[in-house]
DNA sequence: GACCGTTATGGTAGCGCTAACATTTGGCGC
DNA sequence: GCGCCAAATGTTAGCGCTACCATAACGGTC
């Protein structure tokens, strides 16, 4: 046999071999040490498992995907990770997929769409296991790569925080529409009459636009007149939530102007909810006496103990979690067909409305 | 020559091979125009090129790394991702990566120092080309790997959002003992004279723990008497957002309760300044009129169209950009030495102060 | 103790790519 | 045209690991 390896120059990471002479087994079985333990005898295994510690062993991953063609990698593709929307679906997608062995990938396109054919080409180089994609638009470029990745091979995509009517794999979210509707309804239930909305519906903006529907449809229906609505057309819903917040306190500042008469808002967003808010009390204008907010996201700063906004809270962590799950069920040739799975919202009522 | 690679089965990826068949040289070739196009005839590297774009190549990076022994990959270890307080240096740190054609692969231990060791090992399975840190503090076997990797292996680190005085290796970031007693001073000047405290002075929060360090140490040259100290034993300064507003506004509480004749609160972050406003707004103290309030790290709902916090500013997204750039230049061969950087921090002064 | 069916371990080959060297090609001076 | 040097391209040999199959060891049966 031959001495194991990397003998001499001192730099190098410790092999399987080297392993595998200390422990006075073959290197393959090493490797059962590592992935199935139970098909090693104890005694062997334990040898195995005290050369692994004395050598500080760390198996190389990259050798083990080429060989295996399984990178247990799971790429997420996100706009971004400022305003802390995807912070906790991304942590939770993460500590699922950890406690199975697996490790997430991340790349945020920062809505830059030039850059995300090469982000997704980087990615794929990786040849992950799975990709998770929050962003609803593609360019005909990325929509190429993606097609081949998903339908040639086998790689399954989960696409999150909505429910697509056409999803390219699987979709793990809720309706954003349903929500639009639910918090419209909810202020309505509730007495207000001119509710106003103030949101980012900008092109790339898919989710809100749907939470935008949602609050028209619920007017209609119950009569309230026609929309009231504040629109930029800037970043997506999941846009730096400083810019979010310099939108809500003008967007509060346009809709004043035109509809005075408005009794509650529906933000967008929960950043866009603060600088309405914010904007309120620099007028003088009572909320909720004068007027009601609502916002939608229950960020961090919602609680009771900070704006006591009443929103919607999405369960981030939950999707990222199930989506998790429905990765490596599908990877595990479970879970054959596509599925949505909506794991819906709820309605906090706080003190803003 | 061989059929270029797994014809027939379908399901599998494009490989190198393959492209060569069709542009009619050899793998080498293939590999040259993806990596110094130069080297290659601009007519070769055409055909080569077409056929990469009709194939729909994308190169296995697993494989790439085995041979070529680096990963381009680097990891990032960040307690949690949650009150975006690394969020940007994170994003910064990715998109300078990738414009170098590395990718980053992110860990969080969300608190759990146990998971920390699983954590490590998973990434340095990857072999990552540097490794970025945000911790202080390390579990003995975590620490065991981190100087084996460091040390014997030629794995660079970068330790952020602090400036250690014995780096493990590199460092980018800024001296939260300064920033602390920047703001004190500056609070003093400002005519405050009772200025209390309010953060998370646990046992990992080495950086809040500094930030503290600077206020009294202030404190006692312009003899402002004793601090006024209320820390909680929580979490990190990087805790959940929400936590931290809680923590805010209990604060703000037994503050008050202890000396009600403060002046001036220094919150050790702006989630914690935000928890400590809403409470003074509870109890009807004006801010800053009966009550200056300051924060720490510029989030981003500290704006003037939202809280209007004076607090200090952190560049967070240069520390990220900074750190890729450091860990690169390390890589090429240049800057054999550790380096510490520091970015400085800016006061911010709003309306709360 | 020869037989068998397990169960435990080892040998071989190759994943897709690239470093290092080998070879070919082309351009140019004389 | 020949020789020569550089530029362009090809060949060989692995990187560290795991799938697959072959072999060896084991424990029981008659």
């Amino acid at each position: 046999m031959a001495d194991g390896g990397n003998n001499g120059d001192g730099a190098g990471w410790v092999t399987m071999g080297e392993v595998a002479v200390r422990a006075g087994v073959s290197p393959m079985t090493v490797s059962r040490v590592l992935k199935e333990p139970d098909r090693v005898r104890p005694a062997t295994r334990e040898r195995v498992e005290r050369a692994i510690a004395e050598l500080g062993y760390v198996p190389d991953a990259a050798a083990g995907a080429l060989a295996s063609r399984q990178s247990r990698l799971v790429a997420a593709l996100v706009s971004t990770l400022a305003g802390s929307i995807f912070a906790s679906t991304i942590a939770g997608l993460g500590a699922a997929l950890r406690e199975a062995g697996h490790e997430l990938l991340l790349g945020t396109t920062e809505y830059s769409s030039a850059s995300e054919e090469a982000l997704l080409r980087a990615v794929l180089g990786r040849r992950p296991d799975g990709l998770v994609l929050s962003a609803g638009q593609h360019t005909p470029a990325a929509r190429r790569l993606l097609e081949r990745a998903t339908r040639g091979l086998a790689v399954p995509v989960v696409e999150i925080w909505q429910l697509p009517e056409r999803p390219v794999d699987m979709a793990v979210g809720f309706s954003n529409f349903a929500a639009g509707r639910a918090m419209t309804a909810f202020l309505a239930d509730l007495g207000y009459r001119r509710i106003a909305f103030i949101g980012v519906l900008g092109p790339d903006d898919f989710r809100g636009k749907r939470r935008h529907a949602g609050y028209v449809e619920v007017l209609a229906e119950q009569g309230l007149g026609p929309p009231r609505t504040f629109g930029s057309g800037g970043f997506g819903g999941s846009a730096g939530a400083g810019a979010s917040v310099e939108e809500g306190a003008a967007g509060l500042a346009a809709v004043l102007e035109r509809w005075p008469d408005c009794d509650a808002v529906f933000c967008g967003s929960d950043p866009i909810a603060f600088g309405a808010i914010t904007e309120a009390a620099r007028r003088g204008i009572a909320v909720p006496g004068d007027l009601a907010v609502a916002g939608f996201g229950d960020f961090d700063y919602a609680g009771d103990a900070g704006l006591a906004l009443t929103t919607v809270r999405i369960p981030g962590e939950r999707i990222g979690r199930e989506t998790a799950r429905l990765l490596l069920e599908r990877k595990a040739g479970r879970l054959p067909e596509p599925v949505v799975v909506d794991l819906g919202f709820e309605l906090v009522r706080r003190r803003t409305a």
